[in-house]
DNA sequence: CGGGATCTTGATGTTGATCAAATGCGGTGG
DNA sequence: CCACCGCATTTGATCAACATCAAGATCCCG
């Protein structure tokens, strides 16, 4: 069992406003702010009052139980939009896993917002009721093929992978221990379905024979 | 492992229209449909265009993998709303697990959709990500602790609490074997944590106990 | 009252967790 | 550019929790 102490390594620091793509239509631009590696976001328990936009770099958002087990719920790569609430309340900790740039969005309670939002909030229901099969009736080595498959897929197909995310990370995703996600990333290896080049850097070899693995 | 086999017992019946409360505002009031014990609702793949509200029975909704491995990613009960998705297209199954009856909604892509659906919407993202942690790291016990008190909590506290569903479900909606759900049931009683007023009654004796164990 | 389905209980097997140690990557400073 | 150091990762040995396989016991409903 691991211990995850909140960092608060920094507090991030705001950059002047620049315009950037991607931004959400209607909404006023917003400063980014920039948070460092390892840096909390929001915590569990915090007011909510905005969402956010990922510019660059990656997020963890997850649960503790007492104890200090922990399950991220989600990971959110650049481009990518987390942190909307059900009560204004935040019920998961959010943080940085990379330094990482991101623009928050203030609510505000109209209809367009509301427009915009839905759609996001179906899809990220979607991705965790999705999820929710690979934790509750995946093996091991179905997780850690579906977990590589999807993070080809949102990197828009790039090869080689870049996972922004340390062992730790993937095991406390996919409801694994380091060791076991490290033993899984041999087998795949062994098997010649991927290739790793450096620790992070993995190129999926076996696209198809992987996807058969994951279902 | 279990196959699941599409039972169509029957084709839904409408009911003439009935004015019920609790329908949600502004939409237009619409017929019931009836489904009995174990009929589908709505199938994986098949176009979405509506949303449902359910007058009176459960609902589970679910994913299989190829091989017949199950898992119920969440139980509605009377009151409670599902079916909204991401893009049109039923990602799920949706099957009534007693005799049924469900308001269906049809949506309009207008801002008062939106407007009501994003709660609904951020509420069930809160619920799946929240059961991401029971499956991704909580013990067998944990887990059915954690679902007899929510059953309870949504039953409004009602004691003892009736559970609409088979020892099955429960193990495929807590990531669970039959036998494990039946031994975990077993202990508690043995420990005067619950008591069993037929197989799907089953009364909480120490509350604040279960609540620890559940974190 | 009978019979099938559902649930419980028991014996054994397997997967992944845990405990422990070695390896090597990546960043730093010389 | 290279050597060193700290920490993440890998690898190995053992353990525990839950799954699987296999009977029985109950419930429920006609």
């Amino acid at each position: 069992m691991h211990a995850y102490t909140s960092s608060r390594i920094a507090l991030p620091s705001q950059s002047a406003q620049v315009g950037v793509p991607g931004a959400l239509d209607g909404a006023a631009p917003q400063p980014i702010s920039f948070y460092p590696a390892g840096s909390e976001i929001y915590a569990q328990g915090e007011k909510a009052g905005a969402f956010y936009q990922i510019e660059f770099g990656a997020v963890r958002v997850y649960r503790l139980l007492s104890d200090g087990r922990r399950q991220i719920s989600a990971f959110h790569l650049a481009g990518e939009t987390f942190g909307f609430e059900a009560d204004s309340t935040h019920h998961f900790f959010a943080e940085a896993i990379n330094a990482t740039g991101v623009r928050a969005i203030r609510l505000a309670a109209d209809a367009d917002v509301s427009r915009q939002l839905l759609p996001l909030a179906l899809k990220g229901l979607t991705r965790a009721q999705e999820h929710l099969l690979v934790l509750g009736r995946q093996t091991a080595v179905e997780r850690v093929a579906a977990f590589l498959l999807d993070m080809a897929e949102r990197q828009g197909g790039l090869d080689p992978v870049e996972l922004p995310m340390s062992r730790l990370d993937i095991g406390d995703y996919l409801g694994l221990t380091i060791e076991t996600v490290s033993r899984v990333f041999t087998k795949l290896k062994d098997k010649g379905m991927i290739r790793l080049h450096g620790l992070r850097n993995v190129e999926i070899v076996k696209h198809d024979t992987l996807r058969n693995i994951s279902e």
